[in-house]
DNA sequence: GCAATGACTGGTA
DNA sequence: TTACCAGCCATTG
């Protein structure tokens, strides 16, 4: 998808990202199965692209660690945002902050 | 149609 | 903990 408008697959992982409330983060398979299409690296590409528009720190890999090259930035937010994290690492307690989507807590 | 690529995942060393 | 490997899914050349 080379167009510069997104299709309607960024647009469902777009609002799925947006929805993830401050503190909480979601795994890109975990975003996959939500939106019930394609898998982690259609999620991670659509990001590459339009993840600008959205809270893509909340969108973490399973091991809690952010998306490559963003580790510095997001470890910003997170701090801000008061995101558990795991002892003195970059990487997120994934044992709290994962969120499935319910109702926020 | 095939090969390479990517903000991935899980398992093994 | 990190490093490497095989599998997965869609796009791109």
């Amino acid at each position: 998808m080379t167009d510069d408008v997104p299709d309607e697959y960024t647009e469902e992982v777009l609002a799925v990202v947006e929805a993830i409330p401050p503190g909480r983060v979601m795994s890109y398979g975990d975003i996959a199965e939500y939106v019930g299409r394609g898998g982690p690296r259609q999620v991670g590409s659509v990001m590459s692209r339009w993840g600008g528009g959205v809270p893509w720190w909340r969108v973490v890999r399973s091991d809690g660690r952010p998306a490559s090259g963003h580790e510095v930035r997001a470890r910003s937010h997170y701090a801000a945002e008061g995101t558990p994290m795991r002892s003195q690492s970059d990487r997120v307690d994934m044992t709290r902050a994962r969120w499935d989507g319910g109702s926020g807590a």
